[in-house]
DNA sequence: AATGAATGAGTCTTCATTCAT
DNA sequence: CATGAATGAAGACTCATTCAT
């Protein structure tokens, strides 16, 4: 299972990448930053990739398989929906508490960038959010949710509430021990809602 | 009631940066674009603002305080917390549709931008965030909201399924009439959760 | 003898030119700088000179002549030529010291101006070098100087070294009582020469 | 004792510097002429000199240094101070004619230039300036000076007679045949005086 | 395959000058 | 006459990208 020297320098300029993107920004980060980060030269950048938007772009890609590796993958179906959901939100929390930086730029879901690259972007964050509205569909079908919800709008407001947490968590630095209960506190402010039950 | 000749000029100029900003975002737009946009020499922006990072502040506050006036102002404290909330989402909603450009910037809280801007672009988001916990509080307060919920977590999810929404209506081009409904469908979501009534 | 109100705004433009050429530089002066220190109108200045070079002409030319009316004429022509010279070392040193920042200007015979200006500017010093060439040619005549020297030659001689130790006063901030002192020994030098006496 | 490609391009660029700065100031020069003259792409500059201001100080560092090995290392102590300074005066008269334009900034002590940078061009003088007092304390030493001269005051006026002379020979572009005569008498001034012997 | 020196297009910012009031 | 808001030409500097070694 080694990789290949190849691969494994074109893993590591992807990992600078993340590294120097995630702090800098797209066009506050420098090439040659990255590259001195990932210990190569510059043009060996352009080597494995054909420009500054093409290396931003499959890093963008790279951290999106990785997190749904840990997120999704690390926790199958299983028998209750609201089960699942709790422990991908603390997953997902502690993937974003591992990586500070590289986690701000999922979360950071808009950019700065040209209309072309925000759209990729945008595409990228809405298959996220259709996973999503397929968990809560099988919720509903399992007699778990609502039924008269629109899954879509759903999975949306979701999206943003672990978003909006997720943003918290970065920015005011909530320690790693309270991650669990907080996924559970906002999985339950998601489930039952704010209003007192009648 | 007339604004002076001097606070008109500053108006446009920021009026232009706006819509500049909003459509190419911070390091994409051109100063140049921006005093053209406004009908103004490139050298008049650097008359009222001392440079693109000034400008696409001041920017910002003025559109929030615009947002502010609209949603908050025009929709006081009434007698059901909800009844607000849910004019506060119309308002909010009709607000992000009418002005789509710049109603990304206002959702797109995030940016490719140095920390240090990136930082201040938090701290005002953050205040709306607290804004939103005031009018929780005030529900739990008046016994139509849970008090066993933490008002400021709470907050930031409401913030957040709110943007995720306000996305969805920008890029997803929703029409204006159905805006009232999609309103009620968030807010009734938020209030009653996901799951099934016990 | 008054000055009509015109005359005395265009010599307080010519006052504020002074002193910010001499501390900024032609380049790094700024048109706004020198109207504040007169304060008038930025496009008043230009009511008087039409240009930042005329204005920083004239402002030489008006230098020119006072440090002319103070240094020559207030040192006719006398008895001894050596006399007379010392006279006009001391009252020179005394000019330079008065107005260190307007004084610098005058030896600052080199600019990065410029070509056109910078040769403007040598035949400004080269009739100071001539009126210098008459009085040594006049000492000669006299029989106070040696009949053998190029007088034009001597005269850029005594105006060099002169230029330098009026550098010497400013950049060392010579206090004022030294300068009748530093004046004889600067004209002994000029006169007898290092050489030790045959 | 071949330069490396390196070595080379950094003076070429030196050389081209010397040139443009020479021929225009420093304020008129533009980076572009610079690079052009030099053959290399504007960006090049920066790779060997972090800005304009770096790349004046550089040249005129190495100009110095070349002058001061033509002329002083070109000429060391001997038998006689007075044949010493006056084989001074040759080698350096002909070095300023050679460059004209490069010389002209070695006279040019002053520019209008910030007050930082005029500094630090004083003080390169100050350095030649002093140089000159050693081999003039070296003359008192050996009996050829007189002992009662303030050794600093009459390098001052040695280094300023020189200039003047120098600034003549550029302006009135003195033919090269002339040199080694100008520099007798302007040495004979400078060592005897304009007094007639007593 | 790897490098980094070289390049020049692109942009913010400054400031002399103009002109409507 | 006086003003200062408006202008846009000009230039230093950055950095993605190329290519000879």
């Amino acid at each position: 299972m080694r990789l290949g020297k190849t691969e494994e320098k074109r893993d590591s300029i992807l990992q600078a990448a993340a590294k120097v993107f995630s702090k800098k920004g797209f066009y506050q980060a420098r090439i040659e930053d990255i590259s001195r980060e990932a210990g190569v030269g510059k043009g060996t950048v352009y080597e494995y990739f054909s420009s500054k938007e093409a290396l931003f772009k499959n890093m963008l890609v790279d951290l999106n398989r990785e997190h749904f590796e840990t997120v999704y993958e690390g926790c199958p179906p299983m028998g209750s929906v609201v089960r699942r959901l709790e422990k991908i939100l603390v997953l997902h929390f502690k993937f974003i508490e591992n990586q500070r930086d590289v986690g701000r730029l999922l979360i950071e879901s808009h950019f700065s960038l040209g209309k072309e690259i925000h759209l990729w972007l945008w595409e990228l964050q809405l298959e996220k959010i259709k996973d999503l509205a397929k968990i809560i569909d099988a919720g509903a079908a399992q007699g778990e949710f609502r039924r008269d919800v629109d899954v879509y709008l759903a999975a949306h407001i979701v999206f943003g509430a672990v978003a909006a947490v997720s943003g918290m968590i970065i920015m005011e630095e909530i320690p790693s021990g309270k991650l669990e209960n907080l996924a559970r506190n906002t999985l339950a402010l998601v489930l039952r809602g704010l209003k007192v039950d009648t």
